[in-house]
DNA sequence: CAGAGTAAGTTCCTTGAGGGAACTCATCGC
DNA sequence: GCGATGAGTTCCCTCAAGGAACTTACTCTG
């Protein structure tokens, strides 16, 4: 985990850093998403060292995304489920996905695709208002501090 | 940075985190999004180390996220400002508000609201279908592999 | 003109997190 | 008993983060 604790911030993107940020825990997220629900498995497909895995399948746990269960009592075996915190996460790693896709996929393109149960189709996801229905951007919208923001320096603006 | 650059892997969320992935750098777009484009300013909000306020800034910049640019001649000046790409990671930024207004903001609320232009209300981000417009969430989609999804060994899945 | 101030870094040192390999523990199958 | 398997833990080494001080190039104030 990084050296500067974020969860602290008056900041919801330092608090989702603060349970996700570290570079290995979006991957991880993502094969325990697409089945891939154990300690070897996950081990193997990142090439992640046993040691920061093991340290962040805690963290992840402590923090209620991941839940650790039980799928054999002998020999003790434990794997790893989404929460519904953690599913909702797996909606970021989309977005992630399709930034990836737009900007860092090269020739090949996308390395997979999404079909979406409601209609079918492959698609990617888009960003809409909750209000409206209508597309909304980081451009698209006033920032506007809201009731838990903390007062800081006079000048400085909101910054959540 | 991390040690393990995951540029490489074939895998949009491995590539988007290979450029953002370090837990300062979302805080930094964020901090350039709202108008913070120096490095003082930057440093001063954050409370980050100069040392890695630096390396951070010229990543990105190498990496098209941002721009340097001069602002003054005599004596030198500069500041940072998103390009496209930038831009659009700041949409990925609303995600993480997103998630974490509703897991870890506390009793005090969000700290910022995002007003919609379009609509003029108060309103957050939801994830829609690109092909039909509904709701589009990860435990809405099949995952399928891609034109530049790479072979792997044969029992794993896809995961990009 | 001397001295203070400012923006944007760079350099140096210390600490601690990441990487990797080896080891442990409990159990199963042969 | 012997090896294999799953899920870690321990150990050591290196490199990045944090922090403070320093640099550069200029402007402003008295």
């Amino acid at each position: 985990m990084q050296r500067t604790r974020f969860g602290d911030m008056a900041c919801s993107i330092a608090r989702t850093l603060d349970v996700v940020g570290e570079p290995w825990s979006p991957l991880i997220l993502r094969d325990v998403y697409v089945g891939m629900n154990r300690f070897e498995q996950i081990q193997q497909d990142l090439g992640i060292s046993r040691k920061v895995l093991a340290e962040r399948l805690r963290w992840l746990t402590d923090n209620g995304v991941l839940e650790r269960r039980a799928y054999s009592e002998r020999p003790p075996r434990h794997e790893y489920v989404l929460t519904a915190k953690g599913r909702e996460l797996c909606d970021l790693l989309m977005v992630m996905v399709r930034w990836g896709d737009r900007w860092a996929s090269g020739e090949e393109g996308p390395p997979v695709l999404y079909r979406h149960h409601a209609c079918g189709e492959i698609g990617h996801v888009e960003l809409c208002c909750s209000a409206c229905g209508g597309p909304m951007r980081a451009t698209d919208v006033d920032v506007l501090p809201g009731p838990g923001a903390r007062l800081r320096t006079p000048d400085a603006g909101p910054t959540g």
